[in-house]
RNA sequence: GCGUUGAUGGUCUAGUGGCUAUGACUUGGGCCUUCCAAGCCCAAAACCCGGGUUCGAAUCCCGGUCGGCGCACCA
């Protein structure tokens, strides 16, 4: 059982994760977040929130999950979001079917569906695999379709990712910061894309979670406001460069700006906000790397883009941030696709006076002569330099036909204006969140199998110590088979961070008593009062309640026991460490409350009780 | 999408054609004056779905779904 079979199985029994329309036997590529991942999700997006929206000013939005056909016209997605495969009829093998004709001519990945098919049935292409002959090539587009309105409707797509909502709303965006660079705007919602074959769980899904930020910046000057905030921040990098020698390195983020290792400023401060993120939800830092998307993976329009990769024990290193410099090749497109210009004016310090040659065709005398072609002779007679301008007859030519213009019917001047500002297309800088693979990453992370023997005497724990002496051979065999026969003595213990923790305080009756319960609920409506996730548990042995606790990475346990009627103090337990203190019932709530978010020391709480 | 392999309570599992389907853990109710899985009593809970073969199918056959692995895919 490797340890990706160990967390979902956790995951599944303890309300994480579980697999979508279970009860009708499932569906690939859909899972279900129960009560506790529904959870530790949306505290790891409110984490999200707290980076992107309130410490970095980038507003939220929200647009609709589906769009119109036109918004991924431009982007591409409608036509470049889709592969041509074809398959064996024999082996029944697929194929891309553009690389299948690459060998045979050239361009062929700018082929449709139909000529490709052309080209295989001409060439006589078969399979690779068992030389069988192939059937039809057709396009795949992994986006889901769907109609909008009754009848034949308008076709729309399920949005593949929540970038294009923010390239959209570009102008209002801009209009609502007030037109000032760099400005920028987040979305957190769902995407959706028809994977051919998802697999590992929750690693890809056909319907996701995306935290993305598009950050609107001047193309002319990618420094950061804010760049020594992190500068000399150190990295895991992996480089291009290294790469190629398969080995990463640290270095600080200044270091590997001024190298050009990372291409600006921007850039390298987004990396060194999204390692402070991923560290902050609990992702081992060790198990943390960024990685540079080689020249040939990177998107066409982007200048460089980093992933943020969390090792995993099955999957190895998986993407799960992508930090782009997307240029402005998103406004360009659906600037062209819209027919509306998507710039923000930028004015320069100082208004500069630029001198230039300007030709004013007179369109009233010009519109009664030239009827139709009127259009046509104005444009002309602006390229027009001065000199031609000057003859009394000018001369143009219209589609090789020459026309003669009276020098009455344009004005031309070397004119002086005073500019004060341009308008420019903006860079994106996306840093783009696949927030269900950081949960699983979370998890992962979390989960520690560990020896309770071992861990009491080094805690310096008092009491069941003395249990049982595991043999050695057991280990040994455990090794090699992993039975659930072989007494073991660990726990499992999820170590959430106690900022994502689904659940932050559990309260605990020593005994199912009402003298115990009552106090036990008291306390459980004060720690509510204070805004923390508590549980009230009963069921079983104290023992067994704490295990529970462990593996659902409840930082703390209050405990009411017969102490608690005579002296109104409870103990504290620490799931970590195991220790436990004793304190007052008195100002638990703000003990606690300091003890998970303000970092107060364990054993400040109170006094020692079982170490 | 192809190949391969698997699917029994919440979890792990026994069961290879024959009564009410095994066991453990877990879970729920109760007992217990005391703190780190396995104390006591009681209880709940399963053969992935659909066809076929058969007097009879959890078991054999076919198809599907879901999971693992390999290939392909993942702008």
């Amino acid at each position: 059982m490797d340890k990706y079979e160990q967390v979902i199985e956790l995951a599944k029994r303890r309300g994480f994760l579980w697999n979508s329309f279970e009860l009708y036997g499932g569906s690939r590529g859909f899972y279900d977040y129960g009560p506790l991942g529904s959870t530790l999700k949306r505290r790891i997006e409110q984490i999200w929130r707290e980076f992107y929206v309130i410490q970095e000013g980038h507003m939220e939005i929200e647009c609709p999950t589906i769009g119109i056909e036109d918004v991924f016209v431009a982007s591409g997605h409608v036509g470049g979001f889709s592969d041509p495969l074809c398959e064996c009829k024999k082996c029944g093998e697929a194929f891309r079917a553009d690389h299948l004709v690459e060998n045979v001519m050239d361009a062929a990945g700018t082929l449709s569906a139909e000529q490709l098919t052309q080209v295989i049935k001409e060439k006589g292409i078969t399979c690779p695999e068992c030389g069988g002959e192939f059937g039809e090539a057709y396009e795949f587009n992994l986006m889901f379709k769907t109609t909008i309105g009754p009848g034949t409707g308008r076709q729309g797509y399920l949005r593949p990712e929540t970038a294009q909502g923010m390239f959209v709303d570009f102008q209002r965006l801009s209009r609502f910061y007030r037109e000032k660079l760099p400005f920028g705007a987040v979305q957190i919602g769902k995407s959706y894309r028809n994977e051919i074959a998802p697999r590992q769980g929750v690693i890809r899904l056909r319907e996701f979670t995306q935290a993305e930020c598009e950050i609107f910046t001047d193309p002319r000057d990618k420094s950061h406001p804010n760049f020594e905030r992190f500068a000399d921040r150190e990295l895991m990098l992996y480089s291009q460069e290294a790469q190629e020698k398969g080995e990463p390195f640290r270095m600080t983020v200044r270091e590997a700006v001024e190298k050009g290792i990372i291409a600006h400023e921007f850039l390298g401060y987004n990396l060194a906000l999204t390692n402070e993120f991923l560290t902050k939800i609990g992702i081992d830092p060790t198990r943390l790397r960024f990685r540079q998307h080689l020249k040939d993976e990177m998107a066409h329009y982007a200048i460089d883009c980093w992933d943020a990769e969390i090792e995993m024990d099955r999957f190895g290193w998986v993407e799960t941030v992508g930090i782009a410099d997307r240029t402005d090749y998103d406004l360009k497109a659906h600037a062209k696709v819209s027919k509306t210009e998507l710039y923000v004016y930028v004015e320069y310090d100082e208004p500069r006076m630029v001198t230039s040659f300007v030709v004013k065709p007179n369109m009233s005398k010009l519109g009664p002569i030239f009827k139709g072609k009127a259009k046509a002779v104005s444009e002309a007679l602006k390229q027009l330099s001065e000199a031609e301008l000057s003859q009394a007859e000018i001369k143009v030519t219209l589609d090789g036909e020459e026309v003669s213009v009276s020098s009455d019917m344009v004005e031309f001047a070397e004119e002086t204006v005073k500019v004060s500002g341009e308008a420019i297309v903006p860079h994106v800088i996306e840093p783009s969140y696949g927030i269900d693979r950081i949960f699983y990453g979370t998890m992962e992370h979390a989960f520690e199998e560990e020896d309770v023997a071992a861990k009491e005497a080094n805690s310096g724990l008092k009491g069941a110590g003395e249990a049982q002496e595991g043999d050695s051979e057991t280990a040994v065999e455990t090794e090699g088979k992993a039975e659930g026969e072989a007494e073991e003595e660990t726990r499992l213990v999820m170590r959430f961070s106690s900022a994502v923790a689904p659940v932050q305080v559990a309260v605990l009756p020593l005994l199912t008593r009402k003298d115990l319960a009552d106090p036990a609920k008291e306390i459980l409506a004060k720690l509510r009062e204070k805004n923390l996730l508590v549980a009230y548990d009963d069921s079983g042995t104290i023992g067994r309640r704490y295990r529970r606790n462990d593996e659902i990475g409840t930082p703390y346990s209050v405990t009411v026991d017969y102490a608690t009627l005579e002296d109104k103090t409870v103990t504290i337990r620490d799931r970590d460490s195991m220790r436990q203190v004793r304190a007052p019932i008195e100002g638990i709530e703000d003990v606690l409350h300091e003890l998970i978010y303000r970092g107060r020391n364990f054993e400040s709480a109170g006094k020692p009780f079982n170490f």
